[in-house]
DNA sequence: GATAGTTTCATACAACTGTTTGAATTGCAA
DNA sequence: TTGCAATTCAAACAGTTGTATGAAACTATC
């Protein structure tokens, strides 16, 4: 093994191409031109295109459950073991948010990679899939250990619309920026996890604090 | 132009396959063998491919437009010309909402299709989906005559975090069911969009502090 | 029933896909 | 240097893709 430099050069063109065009039209001629090397160097480095992708997404799954679970664990510090449910949400979708939407280009592609790893269900990476619930499954007894008051069901709910709204903000980030005409400003990654984070805790303590259970609401839809 | 027959088969096979499936893995040879009609059919009737995907996604985008603008309408003319801003995200929400999970299984693929359009981006829809943002400015607009002293930019915000639950509730209901261990019950669609109206306006009105705004709104609960 | 126009069909085509092959080249230890 | 394994390379492979073709089968009009 002499010096990894075709493979790197490999992955790190992949990954690029991946992130910016989906995995649709992305071709092993592509990633090798875009990488400059020889069009057999991926089977012969990988096996096969599957298994290229498959390692892309391992490495980079492991590295921002690994990024989540520090800051989760360091907030649950300071909290004496129980973390505040902002610090919580805050651990859950920095990251992948500062990653994809922040100034560092190379954790911007990681993290695009990611986003579209996880819309694109490609076959390699669907089978490897199941752990994050299990990544997931962390968070959620974190967020019952701080708000133990709060019903099972809503707790799920609220990390679900959490995880919704930082996925969709950052692939859909242009339409926003359209619609807005400029107006959301996307490059402010504080504030934008701050009113995600915000909404996120609303949504989730909003009944748990005022006791009182439904007074649901008419909704005339239905079939 | 005889029966139409071909045509049509045509069209809702391919709906429904590229909503199971995805525009990745769908060839039109899939096509025709569940139309079960000729190959050679779909370039007679449609020109290529990409014309058909064209044809289907325009038709499907005018029909959940007319169906989310109808309910704002009428929503609008029930509060002489300002609907209530739950009203108006249960008009923008509801629509894809119960089209993709509800009963209807025809409305499913449908809305289905539609959801796979909007995030595999392939080039014959990226083309025309810019009148998505006209439409929406349209929700913008009735947003903000609901509540005039919401500040411009939550009220995008707003707006985009109620899309980015509905969608990711459709897209990855599979993850929620998972992770809740059937907790979060998804045949429920009608509790699944207060909950999302809900969440959505103390997004918008916890912050306008001064709103006016019903805030007696409480999401229900399955079981 | 013959005719003209439309629609279907089997088949072929060219382009592109991921993968394989076997020879050429490299790097390094003896 | 020689020898040998690891790596690179150009070329070809088999399979699949969307599309085109020209003959056959229809349908309706006269």
């Amino acid at each position: 093994m002499a010096s990894d430099h075709t493979r790197t050069a490999i992955l790190s063109a992949a990954e690029r191409l991946y992130a910016d065009r989906g995995f649709g039209d992305v071709t092993l001629r592509d990633i090798v031109a875009a990488a400059d090397v020889n069009l057999a160097a991926v089977n012969y480095h990988f096996g096969s295109k599957d298994e290229l992708i498959a390692e892309l997404f391992v490495t980079r799954s492991l590295a921002t459950n690994r990024e989540r679970l520090n800051e989760l664990k360091s907030a649950e510090e300071a909290g004496g073991g129980r973390a505040g449910i902002d610090a919580i949400l805050r651990a859950l979708v920095g990251p992948t948010l500062r990653g994809c939407l922040g100034a560092d280009r190379e954790r911007s592609t990681a993290a695009r990679f990611m986003i579209r790893a996880s819309i694109e269900s490609v076959p390699p990476i669907r089978r490897i899939k199941n752990r994050e619930i299990d990544h997931l499954r962390k968070f959620a007894a974190a967020m019952r250990r701080s708000l133990p008051d709060c019903r099972e069901v809503d707790l799920y709910w609220g990390l679900h619309f959490a995880l919704a709204m930082a996925h969709q903000t950052i692939r859909d980030s242009e339409r926003l920026t359209k619609l807005s005409e400029g107006l959301c400003d996307l490059n402010d990654v504080a504030g934008m996890i701050d009113r995600i984070v915000s909404v996120s805790v609303r949504a989730l303590t909003g009944r748990a604090a005022q006791s009182k259970a439904p007074a649901r609401l008419v909704a005339r839809d239905a079939q």
